[in-house]
DNA sequence: TATGAATGAGAGTTCATTCAT
DNA sequence: AATGAATGAACTCTCATTCAT
């Protein structure tokens, strides 16, 4: 008496559907977003069909690998901000995206690689306030210098992953090495010379990032 | 010194290679790699034939662009390790690479986009000897933490020019709040948390850009 | 020996099959033969599956349309041969259908359009006994020309049918300016100039028409 | 000596096309316009890119066809508004289109067939002026019915035409049997029942044209 | 040598039809 | 019996590369 639920999906296409998102992350990691679509059905398994029974396009499955990534960053991004140490928490929050790139090639390159604009400004939107949450509770703790701002999270962690992305399998921890260089960058208690250009307003890096996205992704025709 | 590549070529053929370089660093810039050699050619006012008879594919005419803004980075990286103060030298050489990039869209195109392995290879050996010139400047005065290799150079710039990359033209100048922050990471009088990860050495790193660019840029079937 | 449809199929089918009739009638209506059976099938309230369980394929449907829509036109013809003038009956019959034509948009595609071969026949061979007894009584009470054949309504029903067809909702009343002139053709007391090409035989033209509709129509791979 | 035009088409180039053009003929006459245009190029004995580079897509082509029919019928249009006898005139060019239709199926497909609405509204102008004057003359020399437009002549070929169409090979000289019938219903010196529908205005059925040949075509996404 | 026409493989996408649920 | 997920062939169009002019 298997409590049949209406609505969602049924069973081979809930299973194939998750094929394919795999698929996908396996194949675009590998060969970027330039990878056919008939690829990465193959890949999973199933005829092309199936893929545009569930995502309207490419780049609709493009963005359902991504939605999937971020929901995991995002997960990270709240843990870390009830940290019990503020400071430990923003630790934790680029040190562990940073692994989680490291670790799953897939991962990586939707947060990295070319994806597009609607999906950016998705990422803001839902990190926005656990991010913020982690940058006010660094600068109340004393630990993060008060001129910091969410956005500058996002960027330390873009240049930290952008490492990872780099330097990819053959040194896969070499951005441990600059983590802490980008955390003395952060701190309350650094030197000095403080960085004399202010941060940019949330929409306008926004707007910025989807910009260059939209360059590197020219969705569809 | 670059002793002329032998056989000049007739000039007006010499003319068109240039034309050639010129129109595709425009339309690569405007439209990133995937833009058409057909729409480069006619750009540079000649026909796709002609640029087949200076660039065998697509993707030589990629690295030749390549070639023309390593030379540009190489030149500042010469001129920046013969800086009076080492320190001042590197600072010159980070500030200006990725004030290159910020400047000429191409430039970003090819040095933090899609190119190649080979050219990666080419990139860290023609530069190498300038950077390790100008990190143990820095270290013999003192300015630069001992344990900083030419590498930790090619990183930090990398990470900056990601940030120049990602907020183009929306936000030009942004990097800058950032240089002063990697800065301090290489600085020798910094706070304290020396970065206990070794860096990678020459060979192994050049390898891995080599296997990430690969797998961005999946040079022709 | 088919002896009535047997099986009277069971209410629900039956239902559907209705259904999916009326649904084709709409969608191929708007959007012609092109349609996706999926189109009708959601249209019609059913899935695809069901449509195929009533029709072998989209022809089939299609087909079923014509058959209804060509009952309808039967009717007519029978109603009209027993008019109480001749005459009349012939003006009754050709406007009749030209009326169809122009308010239903769906009889229109399938009686004009794109139909097959089949079909074509079936039409010729059901509408063949009424029209031919249109055409005598009109030619006993000496209202038809003596050389007039029953073929030739159907050429002339064409004819008007084109133009209700082609002036489409824009002018739906512009084949009323040419049956006038249509029926002058048919008439006896006409002017003069008799047509001097006999008619075709029924069946030649029926093969005639047949061939047409089947370059038109590739009845699928 | 040949007098080489600088501009237009290298002669191999030149030559493809009307193979192409050819092709399409024979190919959409035979299949309708849902033939492909793989076949159609392969027909041609080219490649698709050629296809493609002469033509941006298919229904370029097919309004490369239309285009070359039109002019022939133009051309009739014109000597046949230059006859000695007014009403030789109507009748030559009646007679003529639809003998064109008869012989040349390709002629028949894209006058007749699916077709598009800025097509349509290239035939309308550019056969509007010589339809005018052939109806203008007519009517001065008394053989047309005062009331006559030039449209109708339009109409009453598309109904004529519809019979050469409709009949095919099977029975070529079908419409001959219409034409006097037609000619009848516009004499002036007809029997009687004027219509009493007023003509449509140039433009109203140019739109009502228009629109049906939309509906039918449905021009590319 | 320069040109641009020709080629054809390959990409994205649709849809008739089949078949597991 | 009904459903709708899956399939894959077919279609349109692009573009790197070759080759006749």
């Amino acid at each position: 008496m298997t409590e049949q639920k209406a609505r969602p999906l049924r069973k081979d296409a809930a299973r194939n559907r998750a094929l394919l998102v795999q698929a996908a992350r396996e194949v675009f990691a590998e060969r970027g977003l330039e990878a056919s679509l008939d690829d990465v059905a193959h890949h999973a398994g199933v005829g092309v069909g199936t893929a545009y029974r569930h995502f309207a396009n490419k780049y609709e499955l493009a963005r359902a690998i991504f939605a999937e990534a971020i929901d995991e960053v995002l997960e990270l991004a709240e843990r870390s901000a009830a940290a019990k140490k503020p400071w430990d928490g923003i630790v934790a929050f680029l040190e562990g995206v940073a692994e989680m790139q490291t670790t799953d090639r897939g991962l990586r390159e939707v947060l990295m690689g070319v994806h597009d604009a609607e999906q950016m400004e998705q990422v803001s939107e839902r990190l926005s306030a656990p991010l913020q949450q982690l940058v006010e509770r660094g600068k109340r703790a004393g630990a993060l210098r008060p001129d910091v701002e969410s956005t500058d999270l996002g960027i330390v962690l873009i240049m930290l992953c952008t490492v990872a992305d780099v330097t990819g399998d053959a040194a896969p921890d070499l951005w441990r090495r600059y983590l802490p260089m980008l955390l003395d960058g952060l701190r309350a208690d650094r030197r000095g010379s403080v960085p004399s250009v202010p941060p940019v307003p949330d929409d306008v890096l926004r707007k910025a990032m989807k910009s260059h996205k939209e360059r590197l992704f020219r969705a569809a025709r």
